[in-house]
DNA sequence: GTAAATAATTGAACGATGTTCAGAGGATCA
DNA sequence: TGATCCTCTGAACATCGTTCAATTATTTAC
């Protein structure tokens, strides 16, 4: 048994991020506590910082997990709908996007929310994650720009992308609008069909 | 001398606000420290809050003045801008925005990382300046849409103001583009001239 | 003008928080 | 089995926003 604590370490850790997992979407990523994450564990509050740096770490573990569905969800409607316009695949995206959000909002936010302050950026699954985001919206907007050279769909990439974004995310803000979950759906369809038309 | 403790009061307060505003411009929303501030102020901890509920507070009144100022200049702009189409006067709007949020990262990030769990929802004096802007932005709006009713003017404004600020947001956010001001520039242009195009 | 009443100011104390670390205990390897 | 390493524990630490009894200043009443 030479791997035995490793293998306990892994389990350690893999309990904590679901925990976590559970505490941010139940109550949002501002409640996470230290001491309750040990007590849900049955371990103590030492113990999560030798599998953990801090909890930033831990958060960002639950981030890679969210990242991961979210792009699942993506990828999935983009594979249902092969045989649309790149128009209509655009805003399926996003509306897949926005329904991930609408969703699992406590989650969602994390992925923005989380103290990012490492010297070397966001780390590489996170940068990872983001490109096949990126790629998956690139692939109908080359359709649209044919002729367009890489730079520039890259750059209608992320604008598409941080438009759609910030519509969600004022959108699902109560603070601000409070608009209703279709409303931000129309405003998507709105945007993204007068862009990309001809 | 009847006003004597109001005005100092108000003095007090004052002073605060500007303390925080310069804090928060040079090290961001989470550096700000009560104890920090009561002693730049020279005041004891507690005189804050004789001033403010709490700290919210007292980021809520920096707040005002952060977003009066953006108002302040997006206004300008238009006022310059009164012969342009609908669709340069948008740009030039969203471009105004832009140079606001760069040139004032940490204030106009404040602007939506104050905790807002007010059962009310935001301060009225907030939905007014956000209803200032909203309806700069449906001036030209209305130019360009001239037969839509007010409630979808409304949808397009919120929806093209969204679009800029996600825009600017994840734009200015380091670790996920640090695209150069310039390239959001681009995007920004992109963006509204396609959708505002007849 | 003075005394009583009211308000502001103080700074130590309180309750949380994330994080650390010396000691105890268990696993690993020769 | 014994030596060595790693892990786990939970009290202790530093720091945070916030409170509050005591003190000081100001206002009001006579």
């Amino acid at each position: 048994m030479a791997k035995h604590t490793a293998a306990k370490r892994e389990a350690l850790r893999e309990k904590l991020i679901s925990i976590a997992e559970q505490q941010i979407q139940a109550e949002g990523l501002a409640a996470l506590r230290a001491r309750s994450l040990a007590n849900e564990a049955g371990c103590a509050v030492g113990a999560i910082y030798n599998v953990f740096d801090d909890l930033t770490g831990l958060v960002l573990a639950v981030n890679g997990r969210t990242f991961k569905r979210m792009g699942q969800g993506v990828a999935k409607i983009m594979a249902e709908a092969e045989e649309s316009t790149p128009s209509d695949q655009l805003i399926l995206i996003a509306k897949a996007y926005l329904r991930f959000a609408a969703d699992n909002p406590n989650l969602w936010r994390a992925l923005f929310d989380v103290e990012m302050s490492l010297e070397g950026g966001a780390p590489a699954w996170y940068m990872d994650e983001l490109g096949k985001l990126f790629s998956i919206i690139a692939t109908p907007l080359s359709e649209i720009y044919p002729e367009a050279p890489a730079s520039e769909i890259d750059l209608k990439t992320r604008a598409l992308f941080s438009s759609v974004h910030g519509m969600v995310l004022l959108g699902l803000e109560k603070r601000i609008s409070g608009v209703p979950a279709h409303q931000i759906e129309d405003m998507i369809e709105y945007l993204l069909r007068n862009v990309t038309r001809p």
